[in-house]
RNA sequence: GUCCCUUUCGUCUAGAGGCCUAGGACACCGCCCUUUCACGGCGGCGACAGGGGUUCGAAUCCCCUAAGGGACGCCA
């Protein structure tokens, strides 16, 4: 039975690397039939904000990722990893050690300035004497001092530690809390976790993890540790460079499905397959094709899938994922033409459900001012004829529907022996604003007759005014 | 400094010794479709980090080098 988990700090939000690691966790623990847990792993009380678990919280449910089992909190695990301190100790895997932090910072700077690896000595490891005076003890943990501890990777396959590059671990800190490398070992036990899959920044740990969880007498779950994800730049995320939260694309308007299967595609593939249902993941995802290498995040290959996804999905739903961009542009979709149909024109048009309602505000109020470029393309003195007499034809329209107003518009075009375009673009950039949209008998017929012929008027007095010589 | 990891077009990637004249996708450029903008179609540009081996044959296996990254906390 497959168990993975998600174990993010709650010290910032879900940025996107998290959200892949918890995306490959979730689908190997979907594909093989197994349970899904989060875990909160907050033991930096410091450091750790209520704000910040929510926003992993809700980010993760934006992205549909839902668990198993969980949250669990670490924090309130802390008589539990106490207990298995006390076993340790008694033992005899585990020490106090009474070194202070003076002295531990004194033998790291010797040790740099040997140009050795810092680490600590272990002159408390056989220490039989009294307690030192005024010195709050640590717990540190016996780690083998020689022989090898083997990671057998499933993305990198087996790695090797000399164990005498490890050293003792503190696992209970002075004022008896626990360490992270601590436990993240009791809760893997505890939980029955079989794969670890988290960030390569973890490697380094995953030895020291390992003997503590044979000191346990605990199974070694399989780890599966991922390449982080860099900027557009190919430079390191970091909070002050250009990470940000999973949830600011929800805010930019993009679709979860297209994040997902962004993410998905960042250090694994399936042959030459780009788009993949939720369900194709789950089918297809393993492990073992994950790539070892970090990758680079690409914002217009998102942009591109994202169009996808919108092109893809039903209108009825893009138009009530879109409203609330419209509303944020102060716009209510209820007062104008039908939201489903302006999507279902406009979706093809825009990388993301934002720009999808800022390209089409024109449907729902007029607009200020024409697009410079377009206006003196379409809108000079050669227009007047074909605006009056669309004008005219379309006033006199029995019916307000696409077939009638291209009809009309042809018409129009026929009697003035012009070709379609200079009736047509005319008409659009009067009433739309600028030389793009669907096209013109869709595009009028959503806008409505009296909006389009408000605006013919307005193009034709803007006309009108121009200079002769123009 | 020590240990660990990584390296195919600008980017994401395919590639499990001959199917590779290295394939696809995004981006970019051109053409087509067309009343515009998109969408779509067609085409172009463009990579095996370097050096040694092994082999009849290497992007694929081995070694070295280089470059990038991570770890080395009473952070996670």
């Amino acid at each position: 039975m497959v168990k993975t988990r998600f174990a993010p700090s709650p010290t910032g939000f879900l940025h996107i690397g998290g959200a892949r690691t918890a995306l490959f966790s979730w689908l190997y623990a979907r594909r093989h039939g197994g349970t899904f847990v989060l875990r909160i792993e907050d033991t930096d009380l410091e450091r750790s904000t209520p704000e910040a678990v929510n926003a992993i919280l809700e980010g993760m449910s934006w992205l549909g990722l839902e668990y198993d089992e969980g949250p669990f909190y670490q924090t309130r695990r802390f008589d539990r990893y106490r207990e298995v301190i006390q076993r340790l100790l008694a033992e005899d895997k585990a020490y106090y050690c009474y070194c202070t932090r003076e002295e531990l910072d004194q033998l790291r700077e010797e040790q740099m300035a040997r140009k050795e690896k810092p680490r600590y000595d272990g002159r408390y490891r056989d220490y039989k004497g009294a307690p030192r005076e005024g010195v709050e003890p640590v717990i540190r943990f016996k780690n083998p001092l020689d022989g090898v501890t083997v990671v057998d990777d499933i993305i990198h396959g087996p790695i090797t530690f000399q164990n005498s590059e490890l050293d003792d671990l503190i696992i209970a800190r002075a004022d008896g809390t626990p360490t992270y490398n601590f436990c993240v070992v009791v809760d893997d036990m505890d939980m029955g976790i079989t794969h670890v899959i988290r960030g390569d920044d973890h490697i380094n740990n995953t030895p020291r993890q390992i003997n503590i969880l044979e000191a346990l007498g605990a199974p070694v779950p399989k780890y599966g540790h991922v390449a982080m994800i860099l900027g557009d730049d190919g430079q390191k995320l970091s909070k002050r460079h250009g990470a940000v939260s999973v949830l600011q694309y929800r805010d930019e308007g993009f679709l979860p499905e297209a994040v997902l299967n962004y993410l998905v595609r960042l250090g694994w593939s399936h042959g030459d397959q780009e788009i993949f249902s939720l369900d194709e993941m789950v089918a297809l995802f393993d492990l073992e094709d994950v790539n070892k290498g970090a990758s680079a995040f690409n914002t217009s290959k998102l942009l591109w899938l994202n169009q996808q996804y919108m092109m893809d999905t039903l209108p009825e739903h893009l138009a009530r994922e879109a409203s609330v961009h419209f509303g944020l542009l102060g716009i209510d979709p209820a007062e104008g033409p039908e939201l489903v149909e302006v999507v279902r024109e406009m979706a093809p048009r825009a990388q993301t459900l934002k720009e999808l309602a800022e390209i089409s505000t024109f449907f729902y109020r007029d607009f200020e001012g024409y697009d410079e470029k377009s206006a003196r393309q379409h809108l000079g003195h050669a227009a007047l004829t074909p605006l009056e007499a669309a004008h005219a034809k379309l006033a006199a329209l029995p019916q307000w529907a696409p077939e009638a107003i291209h009809a009309a518009v042809e018409a129009v075009a026929a009697e003035l022996e012009l070709k379609m375009g200079k009736v047509a673009q005319p008409l659009r950039v009067a009433v739309v604003g600028r030389a793009a949209s669907p096209g013109i008998d869709v595009t009028l017929a959503l806008v409505g007759r009296e909006a389009t012929l408000r605006r013919l008027d307005r193009a034709m007095a803007h006309v009108r005014a121009l200079p002769a010589s123009e």
